[in-house]
DNA sequence: ATGGCCTCCTTACGATGTAAGTATTACGCT
DNA sequence: AGCGTAATACTTACATCGTAAGGAGGCCAT
C-alpha cells in the first residue's frame, strides 16, 4: 500500500514543473509573490529541493522570460509567419507580429517588469526578434536601418511600452481638490487633464484606453520607419 | 573640549543630507548598494535614526527620483523656456528639453531603473512633464494630440528608452563561436549583426552609438507628431 | 535641579535567497 | 527478495534586508 500510494502520488520534479508554477504564482499574485518557499508550497515539497533542478533562482526567472516568449512564438505563427507576407506588406506584417506579442503580454503582465529587471537574451527571445528582423528584412529594408529600427521602437518591439506595467488605478483622473492644487503647481498638466476628460466624459476614471495610446505610438514609429525606407531607396 | 567637539561635529541629520548621500552612493555603487545599512554608515550614524526624517526606504527611493528631477529642472531651464521658444519651432525646443533631461540621466544611471520600479508622481517630476505640456501646447497642438504624443514618447520624454538601463558590455558584438550557433538557430540577426559591424569596423565592442539611437528614434517620433498635427489643423 | 522634547541608538523580528550536509527513494544487479 | 548506488528531496543554518519597539543622552525653559 505505501509502494503503490508513493508511485501513483509522486510527481517527479522537472524544471517544466518548476517553471510552470512559477508563472501560475506570477499570474496569480504578481512577481513579488514568487518566492522560493511559495513556490516549493505549491509544488508540495521544500524549497531547497527546487535548486537540485534549477541552479538559483535568477535561472527561474530567466526560465520564465523563455516561456512568456515560446507563449508569443506560438501567438504569432513561428518564423513561416514571413513567408506569408506578401513583399512590400512589412508593415502590416511587424504590426501583427507586435500586437500578438502584445496580447501575450497582456495575459502575463509581470513579464514587462520582468524583462527590464533582468537585462539577458534567452533562446526563444532571440527567435522572436530573428522572426522580427526577417520580417524586416524581406521588406526590403537594410540591416543598418533594421537596426535602428530596433533601438527605436525598444519595448514596443515586445507588444508593450512602459504603460502595462503600471497598474489600472494609477491612471485615474484627479478630484476636485487635487484639480485646484493641480491648476497652481502645473497648469498645463491640469489643462489637459480637464480637456482629455471633458472630450470623453464617460471616462471619469481610467480616462486612458491603453490599446488606443500603443497603436498611435507604435504607427507613428512605422509610419517613421517606412519613410527612412523610402529615403534609403532614393539614395541609391 | 567634549562641548566644543560635539557643537563643532554634530551636524544634524536632515531629509536634505539623506537624499545626498542615498544619491551619492546609488552614483557610486549603483541601487543595489543603496541599503538602510551603507546609508546610515555613510552619514556617520546608526541605521534606525534614519527614521526620525524619513518615513521608510520608500520614501528615500521617490526623494530621489524628486532630486533627479530638479537636476533636470535646472539643467533645462524651468517653465521660462517656453517662452523662449518662438511659436512653431515647439519642435525644437522640445527636442533640447529631452535631450537635457538624458544628460541627467547620463549622470545618475540609476534613475531610469528607479523610475520604473516606483510608479509614483513626485512633484518636480510633475513639474517637468507639466514644462514638456506647455511647450506642445504653446506650439499648437491640442491637448488631445498632446496626450497621445505623451503615451508615444513613453520614456523617451525623461530621455531615456531602456538602453540606459544596460551596461555597455551586454551590447558586445559576438565572436566567431557564437556568431556560427547564432546563424543556426537566429539567421537574421546574425546576418544583421555582421553587416552591421562591417559598416562599422572600427567598433568590435559597443558597437550601437546610443546617442544616436537614442535621437534616430526621437526623430521618429517627433516627425510623426508634427505631421499628425497638420492632420489635425488641415480637418478643422 | 527638573521635567519634557528632540534626536539618535540598541535590540530584535520576520522575510528572503541559498550554502552545506543528510535522509530517502527508485532501480538495476545479483 | 535483497542490496548498493545514484538520483532526488529534506533539514538546518546563515547573511542580508527593511523596520517595529522602546530606551538613552543632550538641550532648553521653568
Amino acid at each position: 500500500m505505501t509502494v503503490s500510494r508513493k508511485t501513483a502520488e509522486r510527481v517527479p520534479l522537472t524544471r517544466e514543473r518548476v517553471l510552470a508554477a512559477a508563472g501560475a504564482i506570477a499570474d496569480a499574485d504578481g512577481l513579488d509573490a514568487l518566492t522560493m518557499r511559495r513556490l516549493a508550497e505549491d509544488l508540495g515539497v521544500e524549497a531547497m529541493s527546487i535548486y537540485y533542478h534549477l541552479p538559483n533562482k535568477d535561472a527561474i526567472l530567466d526560465g520564465l522570460i523563455e516561456s512568456a516568449f515560446a507563449e508569443i512564438g506560438a501567438e504569432v505563427g513561428g518564423s513561416a509567419l514571413s513567408a506569408l507576407a506578401p513583399a512590400g506588406s512589412w508593415h502590416g506584417a511587424l504590426r501583427a507580429r507586435i500586437l500578438g506579442a502584445r496580447r501575450v503580454m497582456l495575459r502575463h503582465p509581470w513579464v514587462p517588469a520582468l524583462m527590464e529587471s533582468r537585462s539577458v537574451l534567452v533562446p526563444t527571445m532571440a527567435r522572436y526578434i530573428d522572426g522580427t528582423i526577417a520580417i524586416m528584412h524581406d521588406g526590403g529594408l537594410s540591416f543598418d536601418l533594421i537596426h535602428h529600427s530596433l533601438h527605436a521602437l525598444g519595448s514596443r518591439m515586445y507588444g508593450f511600452a512602459q504603460e502595462l506595467t503600471m497598474d489600472g488605478d494609477s491612471d485615474a483622473a484627479p478630484g476636485g481638490d487635487d484639480l485646484a492644487t493641480m491648476r497652481e503647481f502645473v497648469p498645463h498638466l491640469a489643462a489637459m487633464l480637464e480637456d482629455v476628460v471633458h472630450d470623453d466624459p464617460d471616462s471619469t476614471l481610467g480616462w486612458c484606453d491603453d490599446q488606443t495610446e500603443f497603436e498611435f505610438g507604435l504607427d507613428i514609429l512605422l509610419d517613421g520607419i517606412a519613410r527612412r525606407s523610402v529615403d534609403e531607396r532614393a539614395r541609391r
